[in-house]
RNA sequence: GGUCGCGUAGCUCAGCUGGAUAGAGCAUCUGCCUUCUAAGCAGACGGUCGAAGGUUCGAAUCCUUCCGCGAUCACCA
């Protein structure tokens, strides 16, 4: 029984003893460091039902607890505060459990649960990757794992935007200008090629605005007219009626766009277990439309367009169908859910990584599909995080201010490099070892950086400024798990044995370090009821600071006796068996060296 | 203008389902490598928690108003 339970029992039967009341509940909180104990009950809550001083009803309970449960040592009594300390036995024996879990803090795959699907990445396909799809991605990703920790069945989803005005314009300045370049000919990455191609378009578009206007048209007309969009826009009719050459050029491009989308996704360590073309899903949706329009939950205006009224709801009324018939964004992604659905029965709730841009979109999406009347409306939930932003401003790939993702992951790299041969740690290890060690560093530092920070805030990035391998950082956190790794090769001796607890008496940052250890399987599961993947993160840090504390104060190996050097190795083990967990819940490695 | 989000140390962020003296990292300054990896540890410096009211025994946290920043309010996706 957890010791929380425990106390609220014993609690309770102190109240009904002393004061002939009954006792609901019992708020707990961590012992603050700068008092004694280690766990500490507020009193002033029960003032409600209790009349008294809190000091006096404090100190009557700590001496009920201390007297009729066994893991309680000792207590004092601040203000209303009860701080109780527990026994050395009961870490002991708490270890002991913990030691003996395998992959403590996870949660198996529980069979009467209904699968969620994350959708993440959902990017265009006429441009690379940036720094705002690697924290769409990473958050996906990380939440995603978090998910399965906490038993659930996961599919990764991306719906991939693949037609469009925005495919038809690197189209059209690849078939003006590409002079049939290709990936191959080039040496370039698929979306890497394709991406120039949209920055061209928009660089003769604004040319051709410029001229129009020269001549005396208006700026608004001017851009509704340039001829070169009017040529998209004809593409893009051609290809919805099916164009054979348009068609195939549409294939040939988006193919090369995947295949450096891949190599993109496989260095980031991100993946997917089912993918959705827009090009297959944008006509989906209509039918439901009709159905509820029937139904009543749409109205249909006097030219022909399909409408969801949502005054009701505090919100505006949102356009469903076009008066001509042909679906809108809304209309689609309407489709899409039902059809992800239809296509995992299992499946009973949807996750949209997707920027806070779009929150008012998926507010309505929600509504809607509520009122459609399906029961799996309710476990819908958009993940919005807030743009990454440089110091001088948006990013914007038509502009080519953006952060590349490529790049930036190579950059990565190069600084991890750079700071490992510095300090030179590493003999006997191939130049490939060593390569692929710069590589899970740097991307650790990055990945921990945008995890460990609120999706909702919005991350200012200053490339000039680069992103930290020391202090609260991913690297710390590795560095910590390496230095374990290291004690744990140095320990030749039977780890199985169990430590006897008589003997053994706790270190002050050996009890620390155990309390901040049994909290994990609380952060997983608080970090999945709320989609945040920087719980793990920050849990991971206070664990390595309580970690490193130990480290520096107390001998591990060099340890006095037998007892004591088993049971700091088992612990030392442990905690980077979690470290591990955690970073592994983040989408990041753990070196053996560094 | 309506709606939503954010505002905590010079900078980057925790804490926000109300609890004790608001915590970390970076930066600046002090110590600690003949002992298990110094990408570390120990310490110093640094705050009217955007402002004002309110609720409460107790407010960074909840409510109201205001200020600042951002997003959104398309028959674009």
């Amino acid at each position: 029984m957890p010791i929380q339970e425990t106390l609220t029992s014993a609690i309770q039967k102190a109240f009904e003893s002393s004061y002939n009341v009954v006792i609901e509940s019992v708020e707990f909180q961590a012992t603050r460091k700068d008092f004694i104990g280690d766990i500490t009950v507020v009193v002033f809550p029960f003032l409600r039902v209790v009349k008294g001083n809190p000091f006096e009803i404090a100190t009557k309970l700590g001496d009920y607890i201390k007297e009729h449960v066994t893991e309680v040592a000792d207590f004092n009594v601040v203000k209303g505060f009860l701080n109780i300390e527990l026994s050395t036995t009961y870490f002991l024996n708490q270890f002991s459990t913990i030691y003996q879990t395998e992959n403590f803090g996870i949660t198996r795959l529980k069979a009467d649960e209904k699968a969620v699907m994350v959708e993440y990445s959902s990017p265009n396909t006429n441009k690379p990757l940036h720094l705002g799809h690697i924290r769409n991605n990473l958050l996906g990703y990380a939440v995603a794992e978090i998910l399965k920790a906490s038993g659930k069945k996961v599919y990764k989803t991306q719906i991939i935007n693949d037609r469009g005005i925005h495919i038809c314009k690197s189209m059209l300045a690849w078939q003006k200008w590409g002079k049939g370049e290709t990936p191959e000919s080039t040496g370039l990455k698929g979306d890497k090629l394709v991406g120039n191609y949209y920055v061209k378009f928009d660089q003769e578009y604004k040319k051709e605005i410029e001229s129009l206007i020269a001549d005396g048209v208006a700026e608004e007309t001017a851009k509704k007219q340039a001829p070169i969009l009017l040529e998209a826009q004809e593409m893009l009719r051609k290809w919805e009626s099916g164009d054979e050459e348009i068609v195939d050029l549409w294939k040939t491009m988006n193919g090369w766009v995947y295949k450096g989308f891949d190599i993109t996704y496989k260095d980031l360590g991100v993946d997917f277990d089912t993918l959705y073309y827009e090009s297959d899903t944008y006509l989906l949706g209509k039918e439901f439309v009709t159905e509820g329009l029937k139904s009543g939950v749409f109205f249909k205006k006097d030219d022909g367009s399909v409408w969801c009224d949502l005054t009701d709801e505090g919100l505006d009324e949102k356009i469903v169908l076009r008066a001509d018939g042909t679906a809108v964004y809304m209309t689609q992604d309407i489709g899409t859910a039902i059809q992800r659905i239809k296509d995992h029965p299992d499946v009973g709730g949807l996750v949209y990584t997707v920027g806070n841009e779009q929150d008012y979109h998926f507010k309505v999406l929600f509504l809607i599909l509520k009122k459609l009347g399906f029961d799996w409306a309710k476990n819908l939930y958009h993940l919005s995080y807030g743009m990454v932003d440089l110091p001088s401003g948006k990013m914007k790939s038509r502009e080519g201010t953006v952060v590349d993702a490529d790049d930036l992951l190579i950059n990565m790299t190069n600084t991890a490099r750079e700071i490992s041969e510095e300090l030179g740690k590493l003999e006997g290890y191939t130049d490939e070892e060593k390569e692929a060690l710069y590589k899970t560093i740097g991307l650790g530092a990055l990945k921990y950086f945008i995890l460990k920070v609120d999706p909702k805030k919005r991350i200012l990035f200053d490339p000039a400024a680069s992103i930290d391998f020391q202090g609260n950082t991913g690297p710390f956190i590795q560095y910590t798990y390496a230095r374990i790794q290291s004690i744990l090769r140095k320990a030749d001796f039977d780890l199985s044995m169990v430590a006897n607890e008589g003997e053994l008496s706790l270190h002050e940052k050996e009890r620390n370090l155990l309390k901040q250890l049994s909290l994990f399987p609380e952060v997983v599961k608080q970090a999945s009821d709320n989609y945040s993947p920087a719980l793990i993160a920050n849990y991971s840090y206070d664990l390595v600071k309580e970690y490193n504390s130990f480290y520096q104060s107390v001998p591990i190996l060099g340890a006095e006796n037998k007892q004591e050097k088993v049971f700091r190795t088992q612990l030392s083990k442990k905690v980077a068996e979690v470290i591990k967990s955690a970073f592994g819940l983040l989408g990041i490695a753990v070196p053996e060296r560094m």
